[in-house]
DNA sequence: AACATCATGTTGACAGTGTCAACCAGCTAC
DNA sequence: GTAGCTGGTTGACACTGTCAACATGATGTT
């Protein structure tokens, strides 16, 4: 398959995002990494902007399983919330270039669908635990998204810590008054 | 004064930041806009990451203003925390550019300590819009700064819109849970 | 078997970018 | 009057994304 340098591409990808930094995934850096030339990714993404959206993918992905996994299925509906909204920082702040590069991707011209369908992903994982019984509507899903993210990022970007508070209490309050 | 020129800069900054988009933000572009050279920025700020701080103070500047004459004192708690809601998302959709930026600068190295005053700024002003009687709690504060925030992001980038829903559901989930 | 096609990959080149070194004009201060 | 700083300029450099042109091997058709 030549779909398998495409993967390799996007590794390579990965792998310069977590040890450089999101400045450091250049194409000719990438194309290296995978032991090809500086062009090859153009047989395979049209842009780099492509490229970065595959990797995207990629990231929301990881942080889709981490958040799913971390979320007990015996808790009641604040244990599930409360959880749901650590580990969704708390992968944010463990991998602060890859989450950088999320909101980044999102902001790209020319929606990739296949992101979309990465962040879909995420909100049905979410229903899916966070539900107790029955499904929960479309918009709850978003806003507990919304705030997951907005949460992660102020936490990511240090906003919290240079005052007194940690995310936790953040976390606390959102669970008290928003978690029934 | 001499910081004439560093506003100027940052105005012809904003210009194109409105008028061409964030990528339009160069240094040469910026020099030749003010009537400058492509290095005179150089004069008044360190780096191109401190010249797009400045900008983003004036942008979260304008935002906070925004956002604090859309909250009518007179409306209960719900209602400006509603309007608290939608003006932040409205700045955000309405000045997708400038919005982009800020999220861009928060990610920046080399924390830049007037933007964190910026941020500041808003939930300062939002706590006193938001209070009624008595302060408000910091954590209650960053907690409604991290769900608008998420909540503007999602929605700029378009993440409701290709799904049934408008960000005006999304508000009403989150007054009817959140709002007291 | 011979040929055309196409996917994959390479090198060379180009415009643009951030950044720095070197240099230059005034203004201020002693 | 001269030393030094502030604000400004030009020239150059390494690096980036991107494209055009070219190679090469596999595939498929006749």
């Amino acid at each position: 398959m030549m779909d398998d340098t495409r993967t390799r591409l996007v590794e390579s990808a990965l792998r310069l995002l977590r040890e450089e930094g999101l400045d450091a995934v250049t194409l000719r850096a990438v194309g290296d990494l995978a032991g090809l030339s500086r062009t090859a990714p153009y047989r395979h993404f049209t842009d780099k902007t492509a490229l970065l959206a595959a990797l995207a993918v990629r990231v929301i992905a990881d942080l889709s399983a981490h958040v799913a996994a971390a979320i007990p299925q015996e808790a009641d509906r604040r244990g599930r919330l409360r959880a749901f909204y650590l580990s969704y920082v708390e992968y944010a702040t463990a991998h602060p270039e890859e989450y950088r590069l999320v909101f980044a991707s999102e902001f790209l011209a020319g929606h990739h669908p296949e992101l979309e369908e990465a962040i879909d992903q995420v909100t049905t994982a979410l229903g899916m635990a966070g539900a107790g019984e029955g499904p929960v509507p479309k918009a709850r899903l978003m806003a507990l998204l919304s705030t997951a993210h907005g949460l992660a990022e102020l936490a990511v970007t240090g906003q919290f810590a240079h005052k007194g508070i940690g995310s936790g209490d953040i976390v606390d309050v959102l669970v008290s008054t928003h978690g029934d």
